[in-house]
RNA sequence: GGGACUGUAGCUCAGCUGGUUAGAGUGCCGGUCUGUCACACCGGAGGUCGCGGGUUCGAACCCCGUCAGUCCCGCCA
């Protein structure tokens, strides 16, 4: 690239920069084009977008990350060379370009481009990065369907050029600078915790990395630093943060990915109230880097109310549609279904849809697909009752008793949907038959309606149905709520913990806790859990040293970052926030990762693989 | 680990009930064209119908397996 780094400075060593992206071979980002410019341009340049070969004169249009802008090739000012050249240009190359900014004639401005009262007069085009045909379009007419995300994927560099995905990942970066400014003028330390860590056998699946020099020993990927952000606590730091990468070998979804972004925060000396508001604060500052203003404290709902009125922790309260427990009007009939439910200890949950919600809106049809969701999610199917006048519609009608229409609460013209069945599973159920129902009826206000909310008094353990083993809700060193701890031992399903989610619109943007800070609580915890004493100081026993040598009381809370970005972006998909994601696979199309490695290699590692 | 959907030209898609030579738009290549901005017009090239097996006189189409992608359940302390 001898020739460009031979060129003299595009800007004059006294002349102010057109810009402050301006370098030593660019004066001026495509995107930044004015009228007001006025001036000579030598060098602007990056991809050539498309263009448009008239035969004597020929128009391309450049883009970089600040925007397009029409360079006309013109016999009047193009030297005959370079219009030649220009015809034959091929998109996606990178060319520099020399000439004049100038107005372009009144009836050919273009108002849909920001630059399209100018263009650049070329006198010069050179071909720096020549490209091949694309694989897929980064130029598309609009309504033009995206290429296969798998395409989009294996050719990343292409599909990031897009301006969609260049407006992601600015605003992205915008975010981080936004949440680390906030913290730290907050007083919290940027700290940084190891990536080569101790593997854990509690919680999701980690991600090994073999150890050369300790044959048979691995380090893990950290799940989260959610140790090492307590022992911070323990050492004094006081107050951390960092935009920590977390890794967790778990099957994917549209909204997880092995690697993801967590804005991890810890203090001393908190309350959940210390928490709530710093994250409140620090969410607001969030939003308004994308211009949305969220209210200054979000409601709060304790989780067995969630859980009850919406069958899910992370409730949507953007509309209504709550659940309701249907279970009376059932017991005295002769529904099998039901029946088996209700003698199994289980209830008839449901939601009601009004004649004047517009029940009379969803047909036969509709209601099947309901069904289907709601099996998808786990329930043996949806029970449907329709009152017509006195009477009550569906398959199910004739096994309930007479006033049953009343029981339910249904008025004429109103539909009932009910899962029988365990809470455990009509509730997830149910939540997304209310998801789909919302959308349908159009309850979901338009306008991009917020609704925040904190679930707090999550409970401190759940019972492994299959295995019978207590598990931590949220993790091991979450403290027990004050009014809980007595009864630890004797009633541990019915201990809460001090934790609290941040929901937004049905999503969970993150959740924290206060943490145990004493050593006694902590091993109490862990035998609960079936981690013995022996194991316990195995696995943890960094942490109960930490514990036993003078721990302030202490708590935080972690972000899910990429999901935040996603939410404030628009996008559909936490791919279309991060840079280089992975498939639902877990695989890397671009780079190709992961990958074999040499036999010796394996051996050096000391591992076989069958 | 399980389920659903998808896979046809570089890209986006059509391809009927299994029937002769698999189509369209766009991109690409060549040509004409001096104010276009999805430029227009004319011509051309371009196919392992994801892969393997089976059924059949005959398979892009039906069956089995497999790979890849997406969505979901399980899982994600």
């Amino acid at each position: 690239m001898s020739a460009v780094t031979a060129r003299e400075p595009a800007t004059p060593p006294n002349a102010a920069p057109v810009s402050p992206l301006s370098t030593s071979l660019r004066t001026m980002m495509c995107g930044d084009v004015r009228a007001a410019h006025g001036r000579a341009v030598d060098g602007v340049f990056l991809h050539v977008h498309r263009s448009r070969d008239l035969g004597g004169i020929v128009f391309i249009d450049l883009r970089d990350r600040a925007g397009l802008v029409q360079v006309s090739f013109d016999p009047r000012w193009t030297p005959s060379d370079v219009l030649a050249r220009a015809g034959s240009l091929g998109v996606e190359s990178v060319v520099l370009v020399d000439g004049t900014v100038a107005e372009r004639p009144h009836d050919a401005r273009n108002p849909d481009l920001a630059t399209g009262k100018v263009e650049i007069r070329a006198t010069g085009l050179r071909v720096v990065g020549p490209a091949v045909t694309p694989a897929i379009p980064v130029a598309r007419v609009k309504g033009e369907p995206l290429p296969a995300e798998e395409l989009r994927l294996r050719h990343r560099h292409l599909d990031l050029r897009r301006p969609e995905l260049q407006a992601n990942l600015v605003l992205r970066h915008r975010l981080l600078q936004a949440a680390r400014g906030f913290l730290a003028t907050a007083g919290f330390l940027e700290l940084e915790t190891p990536i080569l860590t101790k593997p854990t056998p509690e919680g999701a699946r980690d991600y090994l990395v073999p150890s050369r020099v300790h044959a048979g020993e691995f380090y893990a990927l950290p799940q989260s630093p959610q140790l090492y952000k307590q022992l911070f606590m323990i050492a004094g730091f006081d107050r951390y943060f960092q935009i920590a990468r977390c890794f967790r070998d778990e099957d994917l979804r549209a909204d997880r990915q092995p690697e993801f972004t967590q804005i991890d925060i810890e203090a001393s000396f908190v309350t959940p109230e210390d928490v709530i508001g710093l994250t409140e604060r620090l969410l607001g500052v969030l939003f308004a880097e994308s211009g949305v203003t969220i209210p200054e404290r979000f409601p709060r709902m304790a989780y067995a109310e969630a859980m009850e009125r919406y069958g899910i922790d992370r409730p949507d309260l953007r509309y209504g549609l709550e659940l309701y427990d249907a279970s009376a009007a059932f017991r005295g009939g002769e529904l099998g279904i039901a029946r088996k439910a209700l003698d199994a200890g289980g209830r008839v949950r449901g939601l009601r849809i009004a004649a004047s919600e517009g029940a009379a809106r969803l047909s036969r049809k509709q209601v099947d697909e309901l069904e289907a969701i709601a099996r998808a999610a786990g329930a043996g199917g949806l029970i449907r009752l329709r009152r017509a006048g006195h009477a009550l519609e569906g398959p199910a009608a004739k096994f309930l008793a007479a006033d049953a229409a009343d029981q339910l609460g249904l008025a004429d013209g109103d539909l009932g949907l009910y899962v029988a069945d365990a809470d455990r599973v009509s509730g997830p159920a149910l939540d997304r038959v209310r998801q789909e129902l919302a959308r349908r009826l159009n309850r979901i206000p338009p306008g991009g309606a917020l609704a925040f909310v904190w679930v707090y008094d999550f409970p401190m353990f759940e019972r492994d149905p299959s295995s019978g083993h207590l598990g931590a809700v949220h993790h091991p060193f979450t403290a027990p709520h004050p009014d809980d701890v007595d009864s630890l031992d004797s009633a541990p399903e019915r201990a809460r913990a001090v934790a609290y989610d941040v929901v937004l619109n049905g999503t969970e943007l993150g959740g924290g806790s206060i943490r145990i800070s004493d050593p006694a609580t902590q091993e109490r915890v862990f035998a609960l859990l079936g981690i013995d004493a022996e194991t316990a100081r195995a696995r943890f026993g960094f942490l109960l040293d930490g514990l036993r040598s003078g721990a302030p009381p202490h708590g935080g809370i972690a972000l899910g970052f990429d999901r935040i970005a996603m939410l404030l972006s628009g996008a559909a998909s936490l791919r279309d926030v991060i840079a280089f994601p992975k498939t639902t696979a877990a695989r890397a199309l671009f780079e190709g990762a992961p990958a074999p490695v040499p036999a010796a290699e394996l051996r050096d590692l000391h591992i076989g693989v069958e």
